[in-house]
DNA sequence: TGAGCTGTGTAATTTAGATTACAAAAAAAC
DNA sequence: GTTTTTTTGTAATCTAAATTACACAGCTCA
């Protein structure tokens, strides 16, 4: 089994091995999003994929250090496009946030985030390592984000936050909220639209002092 | 298989073959709890309840028909004690709402319901039926009862709330929120108490003037 | 009490899929 | 261009469980 990085930053031509290595998490991924981990064969993703079922384990080691791979492929990923960069000074506190609240509400709502979530919670109890890797990237990033900027907003007086951290945590709540079970609970979907989420936000912004 | 009634109304004394089928739902359920569905074999459940094998395929037809009774079973008990019924005169709104949330965030958190959500979403791309019976059993009279006593408020002028339904959600959202994808995820429990969730609620009360 | 049904214990049967093994083919290194 | 390493395709191995089969034991009811 070999342990080589899964995104190389150099310049490199991805040689056989790394596009083999690539396919395969691409096509495990889509087939785990599709019919969960457990029903996926690993037959069926080389199939997918091409390359062979000695390769993947060469790559993986296992069923299990492909799913690790794939979680850690995603952290990778959602680690370099921090959510709230790209502000702009004409706005108000309440549109950065409502901005944010949007952004986040469809991360959350991808069906990649759900399928993550999916597998985080079923395999929760057989591969405890495996979910909080998932937790630490899909959840507290976005709570610490929330925290600094409330924060901030706080110490400047333009809000009236004495908890951030429980602040940030309720916010997520409400834009995650419900429909949460629902779509893991693979029903229809039933996301918030904007307007929805802008009425959920209303209470809070308010109750805050955020304008 | 049989399809009798889980939960016989009359005072019959409860024959052999209820008792044992009592006794293999206990045990499935208590062992679907501690290590999920998949991981958990009919043998190893036969060898807690007593009885035989035979039995269980005799009972409930097979693993999925034994999930489908937990199910079933779950649904008559929580069926059968809504959770409002006991408001004193007393109490104003806002308390009643507050030992609402309460209520709703313990049982959310029993170690039952937990199990059942993670049983629902784990298997809910393998069956769908059983992934809408859980759901309904468990989060939608959750909010019909919510929605009933906000539209009474609203109606007597008690409450400024324009869409009950709506607002129902958002409340339950903030009184599970994030802690539910923790306690999914088989991480510590960090479960709101009773401080955190008043202090959640304020922003709701406020806004909606529910006094 | 004993015929007939019901539950029990055990072991066979099946199936599915993870994991390994290995010889041929392809790619990389030199 | 040959040698060495890696990848491939295929098939064997292993294991875990679900599901069945079956002979025996126990209860029910005449």
């Amino acid at each position: 089994m070999v342990t080589s990085d899964l995104c190389d930053s150099s310049a490199e031509p991805p040689s056989l091995r790394e596009r083999r290595q690539s396919a395969i998490l691409d096509a495990a991924e889509a087939l785990f999003l599709e019919q969960g981990y457990d029903r996926t064969s690993l037959a069926e993703i080389v199939k997918r994929s091409g390359g062979s079922l000695a390769t993947l384990y060469d790559l993986f080691g296992n069923k299990q250090g492909l799913l690790h791979a794939i979680a850690s492929r995603w952290g990778d990923e959602t680690a370099l496009k921090p959510v709230n960069r790209d502000a702009t000074p004409h706005q108000s506190n309440a549109e950065v946030l409502t901005r944010y609240a949007r952004r986040q509400c469809e991360m959350m709502r991808s069906p990649r985030a759900v399928a993550l979530m999916r597998m985080l919670i079923s395999e929760s109890l057989r591969d405890r390592e495996f979910a909080l890797q998932i937790y630490r990237d899909l959840h507290i990033p976005a709570v610490e984000e929330m925290s600094a900027l409330f924060a901030k907003w706080a110490a400047a007086g333009q809000a009236r936050i004495d908890d951030p951290e429980a602040a940030a945590k309720l916010l997520l709540s409400i834009v995650i909220g419900d429909s949460m079970l629902h779509t893991l609970a693979g029903l229809e979907d039933e996301w918030l639209d904007n307007d929805q989420l802008d009425w959920r936000l209303q209470p809070f912004l308010s109750h805050f002092k955020i304008a």
